[in-house]
RNA sequence: GGCCCCGUGGUGUAGCGGCCUAACAUGCCACCCUGUCAAGGUGGAGAUCGGCGGUUCGAAUCCGCUCGGGGUCGCCA
């Protein structure tokens, strides 16, 4: 070996070793004499000295510059009291190189990696490698490393068989868009990259596997988001003779101990408090909501069903409701930042933000005072708990507006009031969720989770009669505010998921082309079973407390799915086409 | 596909009709300097302002188109 040990291991225990170690130049501070540099390798930096006494190593260092590659030999020295570096790991020690070797120059790379600075994304896309190097950019690398690995390793312990499933398979013309793979053997024939291995899980229990996971790499040809990618991976995990609870419990053991080892705060509550699917979307209006504040949904159409304010009884008359965030303390909220709530309202669909400041119990500071009885107002106080020095926004809307847009607001001010700082993390489970909703342009039911999702008995009759009402086997873990987990028990007879697909507006012939190989297998004796499908990069941007996916990838696409490192995607040769069988558009061939 | 924002020396920003033959910081280069750790000092090189077209006596600054990037709605679990 080139080097026998880290730079960035070396702590004053190792005072007296002498070293080989291989590293970049971090930085470089020649006195002339004395010259000092910090040689960082993958594990952190620590300080090289270099005196004008040792003159072919001193020549070397007075050379040197950023980012070249060294390899140094010399004694690791305890660093006089005055001298310790406390913002170092390896502050307390230093090594004096006996020999130090340029094994590699480098160009001066086109931004810093000695310093944490924003630097423009795309720049960074293409020069990742250097992106890479930098100590906070790494850092988030390894912790995903070592997440996955203690992930790993507790299926290991708990008896899971991982099992690879294909990256070629069937497309299916329902759910998110499917990156295409034209088949050369078979032209005018295409694979679709998977969007999750939800059918191949399945059938594995169906095998008998009994406790199967996977870190599966899953493709969704959509636009992307801060939180979405077109390729992402996800823990999927399926588990034969188990319940609803079985599975919760398992994901449950296995998220605290991930958020007790990695996260950076504390885990608020535990065991993880259970939200029921229509109870969070009326506090909250999101099925994935914050819980590290409350700002929650007061319904306050009570006292206002004959109020003479129209926008408010005219949405309860049209079977819309009112519902109000009391914020504490904020009656003095200035114009402005009631305006930029208004607008985030606006944003969520509302068509406007009411809010009444209690400034006092004689006097309030709103728009829609004078539109509202003393006797509506006492209603709204005492149904929100409003104390003199509050703020109320409310929203008068369709059910799905006023959720939506008070969702926005309530997201807002959670952050915009520091609520959410120094927090940890909150977790919580969603259940009983519907097991269809009505999609209104197609007109036909959709499955809420996914086709597959099974529901309890006691909800069967809801199918025929009432769908809407049916909930279903679904459970979904939510973090801060992001969906981490998602899951459900499967539905395990072929008479049940016929039903379900048949209420998606399948007929036999779609449902025999598309899933024929999983209604087969139901009737080959497949076991009662269930799992989950966890996003790793909402996880890992969730432990880090990160808002882009991007900064938990090593080598991530743009928003534009373009990879700047590589430059994909890009033309392929004539040849290449014929030997598909395809053909470019005119317009799409003259680009290329 | 819609909407919003951004694009100025290597990097990060300022400038937003003539004071810009473009400023600041940092990086880069040279020299000085033996205890620094964003080392310090002195000097120097370096951008025609994403691209194209237009308005104007005059454009980095205004307008249009376009390319690239970021966010968001649609879409997507």
């Amino acid at each position: 070996m080139l080097k026998d040990t880290y730079a960035g291991d070396l702590r004053a225990s190792d005072a007296g070793r002498t070293v080989r170690l291989g590293g970049w130049v971090h930085r470089r501070r020649d006195h002339g004499g004395l010259i000092f540099l910090d040689l960082r390798d993958a594990r952190g930096v620590v300080q090289l000295v270099f005196n004008p006494e040792n003159a072919a190593a001193h020549e070397v260092a007075h050379r040197v510059r950023n980012e070249w590659v060294l390899q140094v030999e010399g004694e690791v020295r305890l660093r006089s009291p005055e001298t310790v570096n406390p913002n170092m790991r390896t502050g307390e020690v230093e090594i004096v190189p006996t020999r130090c070797v340029v094994l590699n120059e480098a160009l001066t790379p086109p931004f810093y990696i000695n310093e944490p600075v924003d630097v423009d994304e795309q720049l960074r896309l293409k020069y990742r490698y250097l992106d890479l190097r930098r100590p906070e950019v790494a850092e988030i690398i390894y912790l995903r490393h070592e997440v996955v690995r203690y992930i790993r390793e507790f299926l290991y312990e708990r008896g899971f068989t991982e099992v690879e499933t294909p990256t070629l398979i069937k497309s299916t013309p329902e759910g998110a868009r499917d990156f295409l793979v034209p088949s050369r053997v078979r032209p005018g024939h295409f694979f679709a990259l998977p969007q999750s291995p939800q059918i191949m899980k399945q059938l594995l229990m169906y095998a008998g596997v009994e406790k199967y996971f996977q870190l599966a790499r899953c493709y969704r040809d959509e636009d992307t988001r801060a939180n979405r990618v077109a390729e992402h991976t996800q823990l999927d995990l399926e588990m034969s003779f188990v319940e609803q609870d079985d599975v919760m419990a398992l994901v449950e053991e296995l998220y605290t101990g991930i958020a007790r080892r990695f996260g950076r705060g504390p885990i608020a509550t535990t065991p993880f408090p259970r939200l029921d699917y229509a109870d969070c979307m009326a506090r909250y209006g999101i099925d994935r909501p914050d819980l590290r504040f409350g700002l929650e949904f007061v319904d306050i159409a009570g006292p206002l069903r004959d109020s003479g304010f129209q926008v408010f009884a005219g949405a309860l008359a049209s079977g819309g409701e009112v519902k109000a965030i009391r914020v504490a303390g904020k009656a003095d909220m200035t114009r402005r930042e009631i305006d930029e709530l208004t607008e985030i309202a606006r944003g969520g669909g509302a068509k406007g933000l009411a809010t009444i400041g209690i400034v006092s119990s004689e006097e309030l500071r709103s728009p829609i005072a004078k539109f509202l009885s003393q006797e509506e107002v006492a209603g709204i106080k005492a149904l929100t708990g409003a104390q003199d020095g509050d703020m109320l926004l409310i929203v008068a809307d369709r059910p799905e507006v006023v959720a939506s847009s008070l969702h926005a607001v309530r997201t807002a001010l959670g952050a915009r009031l520091g609520l959410i700082e120094g927090q940890g993390l909150s977790f919580a489970w969603i259940t009983g969720f519907p097991l269809l909703e009505w999609r209104p342009g197609e007109e036909r039911w959709d499955a809420t989770h996914n086709p597959f999702c099974g529901f309890p008995e006691s909800e069967r009759h809801w199918l025929d009669e009432d769908p809407a009402r049916a909930s279903s086997y679904q459970y979904d873990l939510v973090c801060n505010g992001a969906e981490i987990v998602g899951g459900s028990i499967r539905i395990n007879n072929r008479a049940d998921q016929e039903k379900v697909f048949g209420l998606m507006g399948h007929s036999k012939e779609q449902q025999e082309e598309r899933f024929g190989v999983v209604l087969d297998a139901l009737e080959y004796g497949a076991p009662p079973e269930g799992g989950i499908g966890g996003g790793i990069e909402r996880l890992i941007m969730t432990l880090a407390g990160k808002d882009n996916i991007r900064d938990v990838i090593a080598f991530p696409k743009t928003s534009s799915g373009s990879d700047p490192l590589m430059s994909a995607p890009s033309p392929v040769d004539k040849a290449q086409l014929d030997e598909l069988g395809l053909m470019l558009a005119p317009q799409t061939a003259a680009d290329a």
